[in-house]
DNA sequence: ATGATTTTACTTACCGTTAAGTAAGGAGGC
DNA sequence: GCCTCCTTACTTAACGGTAAGTAAAATCAT
């Protein structure tokens, strides 16, 4: 046995493949290639292609969820959502493959993915809630529908790395002063910046 | 000839197709049933799969451009701000199937999509670049890059949209108490409130 | 006005390819 | 000898796209 076993090589390649070209677009041929193995080998492993795919996918959303409990326990209520918002963003720049994978599962309501990932999801989301409860008591936070704060993360920091692509012919096309993009550690600080104040009573 | 062509009842049914299932999933066999005629049929019109996708993605992209040009030259800049994004919400709204594209653009980088779209989306984004100097001018708004805030829009708002199936999900696995959701328009009166007050300096 | 010709707008029938999934068997360790 | 982990070789089905033919309408010559 290698240092990973041949499984999770494969659930790497496939993540790999998932990522970029999304589900429909990934075949169960190529990552058997990229994996130096046939096909069917793959369906040793896994009964078919949705399972390899949840296989995939599950444990990055326990991986977030429980960073996100772990980081956002402490501190006064802005604190709390500052680290919030950081904690995410963090984990989207060190699994690319997740932000990916994440947003087109959202473009697509999530229906594919299954139950206990949403599970894992719920986490998050209650953290976030308890968050801004935490706020309204301390009177430095509006009342604010959860929902909408957790697009106003999720969803900004997912889009703004996958429109990379979009957003280098757009601004080929504006002929912008070709100054150099902010990195994205930055952009999570303005994000968080601006969220929080936007939240302020 | 009936009210609509046929060519342009073709665009109908495959926009419908493209939102609900997206383009590799709509097959050009059940958009022709939905027409009540035969594949070949789309064939006469298009050229192939790509043209109808363009024929149904680009002539929206024009008409949001100029929507919002039309609705934000006028007023101070935290107005035009604010109507940037009730026009853009609005649209969003009138057209959910726009909505349903866009957001599996974004998280594909809008690979598919073609320049003559990307130049209707820079006529959107030169706008919110002139909003925002306005804004830094007026001394009333932080300096910003202009893809995020477009990013904390656009991204937040179709996603939302995109993302009611998990929402609701996810509210049953919190057992929340059944408080009845915001209704959109709600939404984009929160986020535009959020997102003036996060640029202010 | 009318017959001849062409164009429009399709249909039927089909091809080629691709990709998910499977059946059966073989190598190698215990 | 049998269990694990894989390969070879295959089936099946779907889908994008095309070739060929056709009814009906439009165009045009006389």
């Amino acid at each position: 046995m290698s240092k990973v076993s041949k499984k999770e090589l494969i659930i790497e390649h496939a993540r790999s493949s998932f990522s970029q070209h999304g589900y429909e677009l990934t075949t169960l041929e190529s990552v058997a290639k990229a994996c130096s193995i046939t096909k069917p080998a793959i369906y040793y492993h896994f009964k078919d292609k949705v399972a390899l795919y949840r296989a995939v996918v599950c444990p990055e959303f326990t991986t977030v969820a429980k960073l996100i409990e772990d980081n956002t326990q402490e501190g006064s209520a802005i604190q709390r959502l500052e680290s919030y918002i950081k904690t995410f963003g963090g984990f989207l720049i060190s699994h690319p493959d997740f932000n990916a994978i994440f947003a087109r599962e959202i473009a697509n309501g999530a229906i594919t993915i299954p139950d206990e990932c949403i599970e894992q999801l719920s986490r998050t989301i209650r953290q976030l809630i308890s968050i801004l409860d935490a706020g309204e008591k301390e009177k430095v936070f509006q009342k604010e529908t959860p929902f909408l704060i957790q697009m106003m993360i999720v969803a900004t920091l997912t889009s703004y790395n996958t429109a990379k692509p979009l957003r280098e012919r757009i601004a080929q096309a504006i002929e912008s002063k070709s100054k150099q993009e902010p990195n994205f550690q930055n952009i999570i600080e303005s994000l968080s910046q601006k969220i929080v104040k936007g939240l302020l009573c």
